[in-house]
DNA sequence: TTGTACGCGTTATCAT
DNA sequence: ATGATAACGCGTACAA
């Protein structure tokens, strides 16, 4: 099929490999790329007169040296615009300044969603990650997983790299000490109870007390329900057991059974809302769920039948992403600190790899903040 | 200051370079990590009984290989658990097999806001680079960049990787050639306009035909607004003159001044939309959003003055984020492939490092797709 | 303070 | 079809 527009001639094509189509139109012209050798230690030592072991001195910041010298050789570097040739460092010193970020990849991306809901959490950890890096001079593999079984390919995890941070859910428990024993090995958002590693956590209970309580002791609820994520998810499980445990001590129910499961998504929430609506049973005063996708497919679904929120009935969130507030009502979620989480976990981690003295085996648990806006039911 | 939650001591501390609090407690105990040593290709050819260079064979898929060598081998490294290194790999051959995704870092996290809104597409982006890469064998380097004054550090870019994939806005236009001549190059989602290197990009042209086309076409309307994001951004500059330039060819009128200028967060655009609301002037009857997150501010805005959308006056995003749907009114935006828009980048730039030919250099256009739901006017 | 020389694990080029 | 061996660029003992 070809097809005209502004001028350009373009082209549907089946690109191999990708099963998208692509359009092509007329781009740049070639240009003379042949790969400018680049400058090596040797030549940074020609030129300022010196040998190969000055020039390593210099760039590693050794102290030991004379002024002039140094001076010499760093004015060599920046005229040839010599960098360091990364894999010759690994190879030599064992140390390659990389970490990766083990997570579970999207399932393929097949449906409309374009952003898909539950990876916000990767994304911003990642973003987390990789500013910790680029501050201490690392670099930052992706590591992205395909399924679970990937038992096999943790010998391939765990080469070439310095230290290794896993994301909740990527890999069964039972097998973290296995890879923490071969390598430096950080945690991230797990349920803080492995004794082979360090886990880098958000204060999940002292969240969910602090939500309940505002629930149950300022707005006098006495039927909550908790919709939970994945029934797999550490972070929901402990959300939805401290929650729950809280808002009884306060004299108030919860409805927290497999019907109240869902997947950390807006379509998987709504879905949830609707069965509970259909089945007839009348609805909790409020919904607490583990995450802000949830609560917005929650909130919608509600809204579609009928109900108001939170007049008729309340709903919360966990995360406060940023559409949180802007939406009506605008969401009383939890703020927890998701890029932080990231970048700390790297900073433990590259402590970790860079001292040889044993690290203090001790959790990092990160301070969330209850945000109160409009959706339990408090004026905006 | 010390407090205890659940039994678990903890205590608030000041980590150092992190500027946050950490609490900290009780975690695993330290395991005897002491890094076991890695298998060679030596310790595989002799377990194997044969040379090195047979193994590098073996790993390398070089066909004329006895059949019953090749079993040994591989059976070899199944058992040492065997990985090649990759930082030895680079040295010799010259391939590191990395791709860079070079891209503009969020400013530091200060805000409130957790999810830097103009980073959800760079986030899309990230991810569909990143499994280009894992299918393909290669390995992903995240280059965050802080400024744009990074003229200097172009030779930190190009070392150390294969190729590199530039995203919009990252660097200034006239540096491109100079990185492009060393180092396979591909841009992402930028004017097109370059001749130096492939630039892949998403039907800007053909959305805003079409989306022009039902708003003044379907509904009627003739007084039109487009809410810019960055005035640098190509993307939102080629969608701003073509919705202008269409919707005047079919007989409408469109605000498009520097007071419609924003920076594509709800924040900005809800901030926009206020401007104008204070300043007397009549509003448009349609405002046509550079993006999702822009349009969830406007609507927000709206409807805070006591406006209804669609009724008093339509609303449309660009990119089709998960919420879009869930908002009332569902928003009418433009869908596009942004995750497979960093996925198709990567297939071409490996393309381009594996094969020695030229590669053709034409511009790769993805399609995109109207997504019509209600806040355009539609019913929902 | 500075220089020399070896080794890190692979790939590739010769031989055989 | 397979083996021996020379790079590759850097860090680092060891010498000077």
């Amino acid at each position: 099929m070809l097809y005209s527009v502004k001028g350009l001639t373009r082209v549907h094509v089946i690109a191999t490999g990708v099963g998208s189509e692509w359009g092509i139109t007329e781009g740049g012209c070639i240009m003379d790329n042949e790969p400018l050798t680049k400058a090596t230690i040797y030549e940074v030592a020609a030129r300022a007169g010196v040998s190969i072991a000055t020039v390593s001195r210099v760039i590693n910041g050794y102290e030991r040296i004379r002024p002039s010298t140094r001076e010499q050789v760093l004015q060599a570097i920046g005229q040839l615009g010599f960098v360091p040739n990364t894999s010759a460092r690994g190879l030599s010193g064992g140390s390659h300044r990389i970490i990766r970020l083990v997570f579970k990849r999207s399932p393929t991306e097949d449906s409309f969603e374009l952003i898909q809901e539950s990876l916000l959490f990767t994304d911003a950890i990642i973003r987390g990650v990789e500013r910790t890096c680029g501050r201490r001079g690392y670099s930052l593999l992706l590591g992205g997983v395909d399924d679970d079984n990937f038992d096999g390919r943790i010998d391939e995890m765990v080469a070439n790299c310095d230290g290794l941070i896993l994301l909740d859910r990527t890999l069964k428990e039972r097998l973290v000490p296995e890879v923490a024993k071969r390598i430096p090995t950080v945690l991230l958002a797990g349920s803080g109870r492995s004794r082979s590693a360090v886990t880098v956590m958000v204060d999940n209970h002292d969240a969910m007390v602090q939500l309940a309580t505002h629930l149950v002791g300022d707005h006098h609820l006495k039927r909550l329900a908790f919709l939970a994520g994945f029934a797999d998810s550490p972070d929901s499980m402990t959300r939805r057991e401290t929650f729950c445990q809280t808002a009884k001590e306060l004299g108030a129910s919860v409805e927290m059974g497999s019907e109240w499961y869902s997947d950390y998504t807006s379509v998987g929430a709504a879905q949830v809302v609707r069965e509970r609506l259909a089945s007839g049973v009348e609805m909790p005063q409020a919904i607490a769920c583990a995450n802000d996708q949830a609560a917005i497919g929650a909130v919608h679904a509600l809204t579609q039948a009928g109900l108001r929120v939170p007049q008729d009935i309340a709903v919360t969130g966990f995360d406060d992403i940023s559409v949180a507030r802007h939406m009506s009502p605008a969401l009383t979620t939890v703020h927890q600190p998701i890029e932080e989480l990231g970048s700390v976990a790297a900073d433990v981690l590259i402590d970790q790899t860079t001292s040889q003295r044993r690290p203090a085996m001790k959790n990092i648990v990160l301070p969330i903040r209850l945000v109160i806006r409009e959706s339990c039911g408090c004026k905006g």
